[in-house]
DNA sequence: GCGCGGTAAGTTACCAGGAAGTCATATCAA
DNA sequence: TTGATATGACTTCCTGGTAACTTACCGCGC
């Protein structure tokens, strides 16, 4: 009765670098879903179809797990953004095209912003390099761009510049967020969205956001 | 020989108010520090200087316990942010009044903040009806001021105002949580450096804070 | 003043369950 | 045969929660 339906064990011919990048996207779901302090590897295995051993063969560790996912997450988001900046838009301008360049770019592993942005993940040597490297890319752009902002404005303090970065990177956050939470909402509305936005708060504004096609 | 450094058992004589009261101070701290699902009522109880069962007869169990802070903590920002609101101020004005409020409410126990917004309270019997109070009244106002600011735009989309809601609530939240981070910044500091950030957005803006004495 | 019982305040020792991580083992391709 | 792919069963540890017990206070008859 050893039908083929009933084979439990042994290889089922995946390679293991397909292996590996299935159980990242199984897991950054997961993880983002449930926050990663509160994720079970058990789950994650159940979800992939496979077990946890072949995890922790290929992982070593749910925290290296996890270091694998945020290294995934933060190349996509980071190298998205840098993008965007090297377009050359300025203060407004550039605001809305990297929010633009972002949903498109989140549209298809929408968990990645979660998890970039999820609190519970731990320090630690396996997970601090992956992050260090993520969030400076990040605050090297948002340097750049409320630096500007702040330098235009004539505020030189540089704490003020601090806490406006953390403002903006929190506004960013708001956006991404509620699109999320309506995914119902394209990438090319959210963006109109935020154009009437800035301009409620700041009156009118007119940019044109590139890569529109038709 | 019962010396009365020895005397770990019986009554210590703190009436059952007063004993409340201190795991509820001491209970909100961990749980802001570590999150709720991180925390253990374990550590609680040791900070707290007494044992674990003495919190489950009081509060009946870990939720019961984040209930009481929760409760505790809502009242203290809700009731704050509806006086501010009272005051009468609109647009600009109000939003920094609020946030002048809400630096010198938080004052005495930064850890109320923290606890409202973090993300991993579960949901249940015992807290939905303490986060909806607190939801509710915090959405009224949000919709109130947002709702206003989005009438005077010409902008009346619903999904709009709840977007904007969601980008001004979270530009609260990172404002208050990178004060929490400089904790050696006084509220007045934070609130002038508030109305500059706003300037350097939105341009010259000329508000009086109210309720600074001498 | 003084035993005395009821009750509030408080503790130690334990249980049940869940999750991280490990080990011996099984299957299959080359 | 060997090595990569894969698993069931296990240990270990932590945490929420409980049962049983101990100590101190307080009102009351005498």
């Amino acid at each position: 009765m050893t039908s083929t339906a009933a084979r439990l064990t042994g290889t089922k011919g995946v390679a293991r670098a397909d292996r590996e990048q299935q159980i990242v996207a199984v897991a950054g779901e997961v993880f983002a879903e449930r926050g990663f302090a509160l994720a079970s590897v058990d789950e994650i295995a159940r979800r992939a179809g496979i077990s946890k051993p072949l995890i922790y063969n290929y992982f070593g560790s749910k925290e290296g797990l996890l270091a694998a996912c945020l290294a995934y997450a933060g190349t996509l988001v980071a190298d998205e953004i840098e993008r965007t900046a090297r377009l050359g838009e300025v203060g407004l301008a550039r605001a809305l095209v990297s929010l633009d360049g972002l949903f498109r770019a989140l549209e298809p592993a929408p968990w990645t912003w979660r998890l970039l942005n999820d609190p519970t993940v731990p320090g630690g040597p396996e997970l601090d390099p992956v992050l260090a490297t993520y969030r400076s890319r990040m605050a090297a752009l948002s340097a750049d761009g409320v630096g500007e902002l702040m330098r235009l404005a004539g505020d030189d303090d540089p704490a003020d510049t601090d806490a406006m970065t953390a403002v903006w990177t929190s506004v960013l956050d708001a956006l991404v967020t509620w699109w999320l939470d309506h995914p119902a909402e394209t990438p090319e509305q959210m963006s109109r969205r935020c154009v009437r936005l800035f301009a409620a708060v700041l009156g009118p504004v007119d940019v044109d956001l590139p890569g529109r096609s038709g």
